[in-house]
RNA sequence: GAAUCGCUAGCUCAGUUGGCCAGAGCGCCUCGUUUACACCGAGGAGGUCGGGGGUUCGAGCCCCUCGCGAUUCACCA
């Protein structure tokens, strides 16, 4: 035998990944039931980390089981042209170079960018393949490809024509550093160490000198002040509301008004508001009609002030607001606070709320019908209280704001009349930065998209759902896989838009995987430096390994760490499907050297099997078929252990199928694991070297259900013990498994008198073993395969059996001499007390009337059988003990 | 401040509608050179399921309460 003796991932993966490609295995094979899934498109220009590895093995999982069961199976993938993430990186670059984004226009930075991102692609595809995703690569859609722009400005222009997308003063969360807005969803709040400063303001016309005093954490930003705000029931200030107060420093008049927003007893009562730079401050002077005077601009500096402010940084206006109010006796108490800062969660820089005209999707409407599915159980959360996380997150949603002032994006087509500031009008002819429409010249809105409002239409995109293209069939996707760090933005935001264009919703099914920690459950940084490199550990231990240890220690939507271990088990595993391997090929070869005196595996390396398969040589002897179809007349030649391991593979691919439609991957790795190895391994492969008549099948079965779970070996194995150009990932699970219930439990019965005699010859001294029997046809039937299982040196029937009685139905005993039984009296004694226990518990169980009437009728059963069977237990033990006395 | 999730063996985690003396991987202990595999085989130790209370014939699982941790949301001047 020439393979090695262990399984060396590293020799074999790129090459299997190859065929597969090749073989064009991951197209859609146009047979059977669509099952469909998008994958959220990796950063085009980014690398892979451990949590796409976890997505990937989960999506990869779901498509090699979909594909081996007969469904007509596209997992469709994606590259995503990561608006704002991409951008970051290239104007870091940039200014790593002296320049800035000021130097350039926007087609120009456009450019810069789809040259920077293209010559830093394809890492991430490469990354995709070592990790084994067997995707439809034909089929991947670039985020800034012709056809996703195209209708996504259909979409905006629906929602146009629909009022859904309006135009508008809001207050929005801008960037100074990144001069750009951001969502509600992309902001970070951070704690920091402030100050609350008391500003006392003037109330005009009185003779009487009366103030209002008012507190504030940014007092640079009274120089926009217009007006006062106290509540309409406040007794304190009731009489002061309508007149006004005199703003310190500027000097100007500004109302006191009386508003709900303004919690009663809370500071002062009062609140000074400024409508250009807080939203709550917008809001209300939006309900007073105030104006809006804006006193910090896109750099972060002041502005509209008076000129000893101007041009200074809102912090060092702060400095000097504060100063020239204490000269002026206006400042009041000054107290330390701690609160709540917005930051950039790119850059940390200070999030600036300003008042920007930017576009605004009105989610009102979207968010209700979204909502309305969801309670209809349209589509399946697992875990399902994601879900409901969903409905209230729709309740609350605020309209949208898709404008971002970063050229790196889907430019937004609605153009501007150069002499009439609010006629806006919609036009795709966005290379243009003018165009002229009925003599009018309009020029283009300068903004792109928000990358959530592109990829929130994703899965009717790629799947060329609006075109009648030929992926159609795959809308609604059977399932959205994503990270519940992204439910918000892009799950409830595809079934808002999947919903408002298609009319259905996007998917069926939504599984969400949790978080990746590091082995230490601490959240993996770069600034950390905890970050796994999933490409590390497939170099070291192999893609199955990796898929393996991440899926199995893990549950939906649960932050959970990275267990190095279970990685390590999981390259346990491969190697014992390989070893499994080679002893079928040993066998297989002995048998056919016998018949044919040929053996053609086994000896070609990988490399040569290669070009064996792209040849399509089917010189080949080695016929693995044999035993595929198990025909009842076969069974007259099957073995009790080719019955047991039988339906054991029947049990399993029924496990297999409940768990991988319940999404439980921990579960079924599981099981699949313990089944191969504990029962086919450990039982079936040992008694099989008697010989067995479905050693190829069972080989050929245990590939089939492990592959989804771990592909590269499955097939590395498949194709070198096959000599046509067959693969693994393109064979159809079996279903049925034709067996003798009968039988199988026969063998049950020898593994466990083999388990018992292991067990009691444990404690003897070792050596040589001699079991005698009384009575037993099943024993005398497999006398050696007994002695072989068990270890035996000797194994015979006696009429009057002696020496030390092996616990069970069977009626056998270990030989042995006086001293080996006074040693083994102890364990038995112990092995009476906890009869005992157990014998007591149960008998207390069924005492209780109400148990008996209450629980369900097979449990009572159940509990009574066990109790007959413990106290038989008991008798026997008994009596052996008193045997040995 | 609110909501959600979690707290099970030394470590990392399973444990589906409450029902076999609570499971896995790794680690630990004892033994083993049976020719598929030491990335192995056989046997074994180890848990009052975060604390307390309740419901039930029966609770790791349901309810209440407290503690600790994580995540998300909201931000009050």
């Amino acid at each position: 035998m020439k393979l090695n003796k262990t399984y060396e991932a590293k020799n074999f993966e790129a090459d299997i990944y190859q065929l597969w490609e090749k073989s064009e295995a991951f197209r859609p094979s146009g047979q059977g039931q669509p099952y469909s899934i998008v994958m959220p498109p990796p950063n085009a220009n980014g690398s892979l980390h451990v949590g796409h590895a976890l997505f990937v093995a989960v999506e990869d999982i779901l498509t090699r089981y979909h594909r081996m069961n007969g469904r007509d199976t596209a997992w469709i993938p994606g590259a995503d042209h990561a608006g704002f993430e991409t951008w970051v990186v290239f104007e870091r670059a940039l200014e790593a170079e002296g320049k800035s984004r000021f130097d350039y226009s926007r087609d120009e930075l456009y450019e810069m960018t789809w040259n920077f991102v293209a010559d830093s692609r394809g890492g991430m595809e490469k990354q995709l393949r070592a990790l084994g995703a067997s995707c439809d690569w034909k089929s991947l859609v670039f985020t800034l490809d012709p056809k996703v722009v195209e209708i996504v400005y259909a979409t905006f222009k629906k929602m146009w024509d629909d009022g859904l997308i309006y135009r508008g003063e809001r207050i929005v969360n801008y960037c100074t550093h990144h001069h750009t807005s951001f969502a509600d969803i992309e902001v970070v709040f951070r704690e920091e160490q402030g100050h609350l400063w008391e500003i006392k303001y003037l109330v005009d016309g009185d003779s009487l000198v009366e103030y209002i005093t008012v507190a504030t954490t940014r007092p640079e930003t009274m120089l926009g002040d217009e007006a006062i705000a106290v509540h309409p029931d406040d007794e304190k200030y009731k009489n002061l509301v309508g007149r006004s107060v005199i703003l310190p420093i500027v000097g100007k008049k500004i109302p006191i008004i009386a508003d709900d927003a303004v919690e009663l007893g809370f500071g002062t009562g009062a609140v000074k508001i400024t409508p250009a730079h807080d939203p709550l401050d917008f809001q209300i002077g939006q309900r007073h009609g105030l104006p809006i005077t804006k006193v910090i601009d896109e750099d972060g500096r002041m502005t509209n002030v008076p000129e000893e402010f101007m041009g200074l940084e809102a912090g060092e206006a702060c400095q000097k607001v504060v100063e020239r109010l204490r000269q002026e006796g206006s400042l009041g108490k000054v107290e330390k606070f701690t609160h709540q800062v917005p930051h950039c969660y790119k850059c940390g820089s200070v999030i600036q709320p300003l008042v920007k005209d930017q576009w605004f999707v009105a989610v009102e409407k979207l968010a209700s019908n979204a909502k309305k599915a969801l309670q209809q159980g349209k589509i399946r959360f697992v875990p399902a209280h994601k879900g409901d996380e969903l409905i209230r997150y729709f309740d609350e949603l605020r309209d949208w704001n898709i404008s971002r002032q970063i050229p790196w994006g889907i430019p937004i087509p609605a153009f501007q009349n150069v002499d009439n500031p609010d006629d806006w009008i919609f036009n795709a002819d966005v290379d243009k930065e003018y165009i002229e429409v009925d003599g009018r010249r309009y020029r283009r809105d300068d903004d792109t998209f928000d990358t959530w409002f592109s990829s929130g239409q994703w899965p009717f995109i790629v799947t060329d759902y609006l075109a009648d293209g030929e992926l159609k069939r795959f809308y609604p996707n059977a399932v959205m896989e994503t990270g519940m760090d992204i439910l918000r933005p892009w799950v409830a935001r595809m079934i808002m838009l999947g919903l408002y264009v298609t009319g259905e919703v996007p998917f069926r099914e939504v599984y969400l995987h949790g978080i990746v920690n590091d082995e230490h459950n601490q959240k993996m940084s770069k600034s950390k430096g905890n970050v796994i490199d999933p490409i590390d550990t497939v170099a070291e231990y192999g893609s199955d390994a990796l898929r393996l240890g991440l899926v199995s220690a893990r549950s939906a939507a649960q932050a959970q760490a990275f267990s190095p271990d279970k990685v390590i088990a999981g390259r346990n595993f491969c190697n014992k499907l390989w070893n499994m391997a080679r002893f079928v090929e040993g066998q297989v070869a002995n048998e056919t050297n016998k018949q044919t005196g040929a053996v053609t595996f086994g000896d070609p390396l990988f490399a040569q099997k290669l070009t064996f398969v792209a040849d399509s040589d089917k010189s080949g002897s080695f016929e693995t078929d044999k035993g595929r179809k198990v025909s009842k007349s076969d069974h007259s030649s099957l073995t009790v252990y080719d019955h047991w391991v039988l339906s054991k593979l029947q049990h399993l691919t029924n496990e297999l199928d409940k768990l991988i439609k319940d999404y439980r991957f921990a579960e079924a790795a599981e099981t699949l694991y313990h089944t191969v190895w504990d029962e086919v391994a450990d039982w079936y492969i040992e008694a099989a070297k008697q010989g067995s008549g479905v050693l190829e099948f069972v080989l050929e079965t245990v590939l089939k259900l492990a592959h989804p779970f771990a592909p590269f070996v499955t097939e590395t194995i498949w194709t070198t013990l096959h000599d046509d150009d067959s693969l693994l990932i393109g064979q159809q699970w079996n279903r049925e498994f034709d067996f003798n219930p009968k039988l199988a439990r026969d063998f049950e019965k020898i593994k466990q008198l083999v388990t018992a005699v292991r067990n009691t010859a444990e404690n003897l001294d070792g050596g040589e073993q001699t079991l005698i029997y009384h009575d037993s046809k099943l024993v005398a039937d497999h006398e050696n395969l007994i002695k072989n299982l068990a270890n035996l040196e000797n194994l015979f029937p006696m009429e009057n059996p002696s020496g030390l009685r092996i616990a069970g139905h069977i009626q056998a005993w270990l030989a042995a001499d006086k001293a080996k039984i006074a040693a083994y009296k102890a364990k038995i004694s112990a092995k009476i007390d906890e009869a005992d226990n157990l014998a007591e518990n149960l008998e207390k169980r069924l005492s209780s009337a109400s148990y008996v009437k209450n629980a369900p009728k097979h449990l009572v059963k159940e509990t009574r059988t066990q109790l007959a069977e413990t106290e038989k237990l008991i008798k026997s033990l008994t009596e052996e003990l008193e045997g040995l006395e």
